[in-house]
DNA sequence: GAGTGGTCTAGACCACTGT
DNA sequence: CAGTGGTCTAGACCACTCC
């Protein structure tokens, strides 16, 4: 036997799946749809509770509850990594053109807004041990959101940390007011001689920390991707740990492997 | 100002991650805990609901509120396909000796239990654009649940997907009976005289269907990793596609990518 | 200011776990 | 069967949106 709450929330699901509430409309007020179903309003909240984990509803205080539209994701491929190492040596002017977001999400860079702030940390135990560096090494923290001009949340939000040794020598580097810096973080490097020969990509799903959901403008209970990005100079030394974060509904990560032939 | 139950969450919370409750500890009754911080059980329940949803702490119907034990996730690295595809020209034992899913986790073959299910399915819309075939051509579905031994539920679920006509020559591989199959789905498709030359993992985030968060044992309000893998032979066809899902917080995919030197 | 969702209370009853 | 969490009700008051 099913709770109240699950038949109801089931009901109302295969009815906008149904299309009988089309994608931006408004769903009757709670209290109308309590009457309606024959429940109380905090049971028909509850129900509404699981449609908006699924992401299948907006919850909008003091407008109502609207059917969410579904965007395509954007799709990020492993291929970018390649195309950025490869953009490194074009002139200044080509790197301008259009960076990795702009190519992964077919926008123009005129339809994001980039924010960038830069600050100096001690390592922690965590990301000490990526780079394999003592616990407390200064490292350059570098924290970023993509948006998209047309909407209020960030589509992503992210950190980058880079060793302060590693690249003090280019002043440049350490003011956030060059970003976004054309040609990307490979670009950055080889500024300071440092040519990456290799990048692991960590993937995890988990729920939004309570300031991720605050930032990013979803519900506590939805879903998010997390990718730890860990690149690796030519030496074998790591030389940059990137966190980079976007709602599970936003973002789909393609990585294509070819495998050797048999003969 | 935040709400009552941000501010009792977030009390706990960090008492949790101070250690004040040990890892496998019983939490005090709601009751109790609704008494100490001055809130009815009814917000003190939706306090909790959030720790559930960061996967902080375990609810058992009856039994009590405990805090969770943070295992390590399993690892799920793009060398796997490489290693499974070389494995296929070994003798039969030395395949028979460990799966890829023993080799990401670490555990013997004697701790995981191996479930699988076959059914035969016209194409969806969805499955058929991906193997590029008419909706409606006949599939091969094969269902599967991998558990620890010592766990009630699943570490993940997945189906995978076979077109009929592919594989039909070789009857075996239409019974479920043969599973788990000695060197896996690569090893499969060789006896057809499918060799597997590229193979897209894609990956997203989302909170679990009603159906998965039932078959997991996981909230509704937490994440799930979901990977499609597409398999692509040395031809160019898709042969498999499969969807695997893991409880977000189990599993950890890793993917490197080695880049062109640029001397 | 009317209408909407968000928070919180108080209390009843049910379902499950352990002893 | 005592104790725990799960469901549901009824109603008050607040915060926000939009006209």
């Amino acid at each position: 036997m099913s709770s109240k709450y699950d038949r109801v929330a089931a009901d109302l699901r295969s009815k906008i799946r149904a299309g009988r509430f089309a994608p931006d409309t408004r769903l009757p007020a709670e209290t109308d749809l309590a009457r309606d179903y024959g429940v109380t309003v905090n049971t028909m909240r509850r129900a509404l509770e699981l449609l908006l984990q699924e992401g299948l509803i907006d919850k909008r205080q003091g407008a109502g509850n609207y059917v969410r539209q579904q965007r395509p994701p954007m799709v990020r491929t492993t291929e970018r990594y390649q195309w950025e190492k490869d953009r490194v040596r074009l002139p200044a002017d080509e790197r301008r053109a259009a960076g990795a977001t702009e190519r992964d999400t077919g926008l123009n860079r005129d339809d994001l807004d980039f924010y960038a702030e830069y600050t100096q940390i001690p390592a922690t135990a965590e990301i000490a041990a990526v780079f394999n560096v003592p616990e407390g090494t200064r490292l350059l923290r570098r924290v970023y959101h993509t948006r998209k001009r047309s909407e209020r949340a960030p589509m992503g939000t992210g950190a980058s940390y880079l060793v302060y040794d590693h690249i003090a020598r280019n002043p440049d580097l350490l003011n956030a007011e060059n970003e976004p810096w054309p040609g990307g973080t490979q670009h950055q490097l080889s500024t300071v001689g440092i040519e990456v020969g290799e990048i692991v990509d960590e993937v995890v799903a988990r729920t939004p920390t309570p300031d991720e959901a605050l930032v990013l403008d979803i519900p506590s209970g939805s879903a998010v991707l997390v990718l730890r990005k860990i690149s690796i100079d030519t030496t074998g030394r790591v030389v940059e740990v990137a966190d980079a974060i976007w709602p599970g509904s936003r973002i789909k990560l393609s990585y294509n492997t070819k495998l050797k032939a048999w003969n």
